[in-house]
DNA sequence: CATTACCTGCAA
DNA sequence: TTGCAGGTAATG
C-alpha cells in the first residue's frame, strides 16, 4: 500500500473502531517472520489484557498505543491491510495475523505477499522508530525552509530523494510520481538544481497530493483496504502514475515509463523536461 | 550507487 | 513463461 495516505486513513478507521477496546489475545499468526520484536512467544504472552488507548501514523508505520507503555507499530509494506472484523467474519490463508478484542470483533492483518512487519517497543523502541524518519509531510514543521534545506545541500536526483524515510516521512512511488508531475519536474533532476521557485511549487505539489490521498481514502490498486474493508478512490484520480500510453492530462502528450532508482515512473516528457547530462 | 532478496498473484 | 507490483533491508 501503503504509503502516507492510505497508512492515516487505516489509522483513521481502526481509531474511530478499536479506541478504548481491550485485546483478548492472538487468535492466528501463521508467518511467525513479520513479527520483528520482541519474539512471538512474548508477543502472545504480552497483549492479553492490553487497552487500545489511540491508534495513529509515523512517516508508513501504523501505531496502536496500548497501556502500560506498548505500542503496536505495524508497517504494511507492499500488500498489508489492517482491517476490523465483526465476531463471525471468516479469515483466508492470507490473513497472516488475527487479533482477538474481548467483545468478539478482531484485527486482521491481511497480507498476501508477506512483507509486512509488527513490532511490539516500548517507550525506547519507540523513540528509536521515529527517530529513523524524516520530517512529517503535513505538519508545520514541513514548511518551505525546510524542504530548501532538505534540497540545496543534495546532488542526488529529486525520485530517491523523496522517497528516503530519513529525510522525509511518507512519501512512496506513486505520490512522489503524481508531485513530480503536478510540479512539471523530471524525477531525474538533482535536488540541489531547484530554483526557489520550483522547490516552492514541489512543496505544495507534496502536500496537495497527500491531502488529496486522504481525502479520497488512499488509493486502491489491489490489496489496500481502510480498516472497515473498504477499497479507496484516490486511484480514479491518478495524473501519471499507472497511465502509460495514456495522454498527459495537461497538454496530451502520451506519458512513457522510465526506471528511476529501481522503480518504475511515470512522467509526460513535454512537460517534465530531462536535466542536461552534467 | 546498483543489484538482490524477501513473497505471491496477476497480466501480458 | 516472463515481468511487474504500493516497500525496505541487505548485499557488492
Amino acid at each position: 500500500m501503503p504509503e502516507l495516505p492510505e497508512v492515516e486513513t487505516a489509522a483513521r478507521s481502526l481509531a474511530a473502531q478499536v479506541t478504548g477496546s481491550r485485546i483478548a489475545g492472538i487468535e492466528k499468526l501463521d508467518w511467525e517472520r513479520m513479527v520483528e520484536t520482541p519474539s512471538p512467544a512474548d508477543l502472545y504472552a504480552l497483549l492479553p489484557g492490553r487497552t487500545i488507548a489511540q491508534a495513529g501514523r509515523r512517516a508508513k508505520w501504523l501505531l496502536l498505543t496500548l497501556d502500560a507503555g506498548w505500542t503496536l507499530a505495524v508497517h504494511l509494506r507492499m500488500s498489508g491491510s489492517l482491517t476490523v472484523q465483526a465476531p463471525a467474519e471468516p479469515d483466508d490463508t492470507h490473513t497472516h495475523l488475527i487479533i482477538a478484542l474481548t467483545d468478539g470483533r478482531r484485527i486482521f492483518f491481511h497480507d498476501p505477499r508477506k512483507f509486512g512487519r509488527v513490532r511490539l517497543l516500548d517507550a525506547h523502541g519507540l523513540a528509536l522508530l521515529d527517530a529513523a524518519h524524516g520530517v512529517e509531510p503535513l505538519t508545520a514543521a514541513f514548511d518551505v525552509a525546510a524542504f530548501t534545506a532538505l534540497l540545496q545541500p543534495r546532488r542526488t536526483a529529486l525520485k530517491p530523494l523523496l522517497l528516503n524515510q530519513q529525510l522525509l516521512a511518507g512519501m512512496g512511488n506513486i505520490y512522489v510520481d503524481e508531485a513530480l508531475w503536478l510540479s512539471q519536474l523530471h524525477p531525474l533532476r538533482a535536488a540541489c538544481s531547484l530554483a526557489a521557485a520550483e522547490t516552492a511549487t514541489l512543496h505544495a505539489a507534496i502536500k496537495q497530493v497527500l491531502e488529496q490521498g486522504i481525502a479520497n481514502e488512499g488509493s486502491t490498486l489491489r490489496n489496500y483496504r481502510t480498516g472497515y474493508g473498504r477499497s479507496g478512490s484516490n486511484q480514479h484520480y491518478f495524473k501519471v502514475y499507472g497511465r502509460t500510453g495514456q495522454p498527459c492530462p495537461r497538454c496530451g502528450t502520451t506519458i512513457v515509463r522510465l526506471v528511476v532508482a529501481q522503480r518504475g515512473t511515470h512522467i509526460c516528457p513535454q512537460c517534465q523536461p530531462a536535466p542536461l547530462p552534467a
